[in-house]
Formats: structure tokens, sequence, C-alpha cells
DNA sequence: GTGTAATAGTTGTGTTTGTAACTAACAAGC
DNA sequence: GCTTGTTAGTTACAAACACAACTATTACAC
């Protein structure tokens, strides 16, 4: 065991977004959970219909990098609470618009004013520059796909 | 909906986390999973034994952030493909120590390696200083703990 | 038109997770 | 000694997930 050249667990990228990712959402995560019983995958969509108005569930699932099955659940449960409802696209019919309720709304509104004060709360000890280049690294790492076969040496 | 004042969900932390973790995860799980078998907290345990020996379950709970139950299925797993052994603590028959087998620490050994490269690959396009900034950012966020209450203004 | 393929969304299945309750062993107070 | 509390690890059950199969609708070829 022990001490191998130049690799270490603790600084393995993967490993330490995941960690990071983990602990900077424990906080946000309890809000919408204890105060709105939502998970994590009902709080997105509430948020990407928040944001950017009436979406399909493809729309949203492309944006939002998450599976179909995922949306369609996510969104039944919004609809049973009222924070959402859905409308047939009528000239093709297979498509559903989906969009806020005055009740989603409210509870979008509430928790992004907790979100912005949140993400605040965790930049508060970096410069903005730093926090605004954290930032696109990120996102630059949300986009990479490492096609890598891994293989061999 | 639409543009409220400075706040972007694509550029909320939390979210940003989340993609990139997931993102840069994604090859890597591939060859754990499809590879080995292995899921990622099977993956987790295996790497902490290869990197710093001979551990118990709360131990790797501790370092991995992880809950013991995660822990105690995981070496649940490993221990029936023969990738570590339990040994009961002489003094306190409570605690077991985990340890690789062979088979386990050639497991590792070739995982570590495949992260090595695959780590490399992922900030193959960053600065050696940013990349260093990166992580340092990144273990200081996985540390922090929001205990804002979040509510009103 | 008919046949084939693609797309939007849902449902069904086994697996994995989260949480709490549990057993077993130790520790400390008295 | 006994009682109470704590710690290591496992188990049970409900909820959530992944992935494939499904329905319904549109599109495209011919």
């Amino acid at each position: 065991m022990v001490r191998m050249s130049g690799f270490d667990l603790e600084q393995f990228l993967p490993y330490l977004l995941n960690q990071a990712a983990e602990a900077s959402s424990l906080a946000f995560q309890q809000v919408y959970k204890e105060r709105y019983g939502m998970l994590r995958n009902e709080w997105r969509v509430l948020f990407h219909l928040g944001m950017y108005g009436r979406m399909t569930a493809v729309q949203i699932a492309g944006r939002a990098q998450l599976h179909k099955t995922k949306i369609s659940r996510a969104v039944a449960k919004l609809e049973a609470r009222r924070f959402l409802t859905r409308t047939r696209d009528d000239t093709d019919r297979r498509v559903e618009h989906l969009a806020l309720t005055g009740t989603g709304l409210a509870a979008f509104e509430e928790l992004r004013q907790i979100a912005h004060r949140y993400d605040q709360a965790l930049v508060a000890d970096l410069a903005p520059e730093e926090a605004a280049h954290l930032r696109a690294l990120l996102a630059r790492l949300a986009q990479a796909r490492v096609t890598a076969p891994l293989r061999g040496k």
C-alpha cells in the first residue's frame, strides 16, 4: 500500500468534485426537502421552469442532463402538489408544455432567494474573480467528455 | 419567469459542482463498473484500503464521508469477490480490520493507474497551477459546512 | 396510401439507497 | 456486581434509481 507515484485519492478530481458537490448541497437540500417535501429532481425541474419559463420534459432533460424518466416522475409529483400544469401541444400531440402555477412560482421565488444567499455564503471567503474563475472551470468540466479508452499504458 | 437579480441557475455553485462531478466521473465509472463489477462505494472502499492500508469501517466512513451502512454493504460485496479480508481486533471485538487481498491489491493497482491517467486527461488543458488551485478550492468547499438558517431576509 | 423509423412521455423490473432499528461489545457510574 | 450510555457493524423496509420495454404520435420513404 501507500505512497505511489504522484497519485493521491484525495486529490483525484472526480473524487474532490463529488465531495465538494455533496458538502455544498447538504444544507440547501434540507431546505427544499423539509420545507417543500421536494426531492433533488423536483427542485431541478422547478428551477428550470422558474428560470426559463414554459418548457417540455425533453427540453428540461437536455438542459439539466437528466434522464427523461426522472423528469417524468418529478413532473408527476410537482403536478400532484399543484406546482405546475401540463398542456398538450396543439400541433404535435406527443408534446406537453409544462408551466408553473402561482403556487409553484411562489415556491420557486422563495427558493431562488434562498439559493442566492446560500451561494453567496459558499463563496464568501473567495475573491470575486476567484469565484468567477471557479464557476467557469466547473462549467467547462461539466461539458468535458473524456472519451479515453483508459486502457494499457 | 426569467432574468432575476443576478441569480442564474447554471451559475449556482452546488448545481455546477454536481454537473461537473457527474460528467467527470462518467467515463471512469464505466471502467470500474464494467471491468470489475464495482459500484461507487465499493470503488471508494477499495481505494481507501489501497491507499492507506489496513483500516476499519468506521475509519473509512470518517475519511470518505460515507455512512457506515454504505461501507458495510460495500465491504460485504468486496469480501464476496475476495478483494478483501476482515480480521477481528483482539482487544476490542466489535472492531474489524479490513485489508486487501492479493486480488484486491491487483485491482486497486490497475484502477489507480487508470485513475491517474484519467485525472491528467481531465486537467490537460489547464495550467498546472490552475489545476492545483482548483483542487485546493474544491477541498475547501468539501470541508465547508454552511450552517446558515437561510430563512427570511 | 403502407411500412419503417424516430420522438415524447410513461410504466415495470430489479437494484441501490436512506433511515431507523437492531445486535454485540465495551465503558463508566455507582 | 448492575444500570446506562456509547460505539462497531448489520439488517429491514420503504423510497428512489437505472434501464429496458412500452404506448402514442409524428415523420419519412416509397
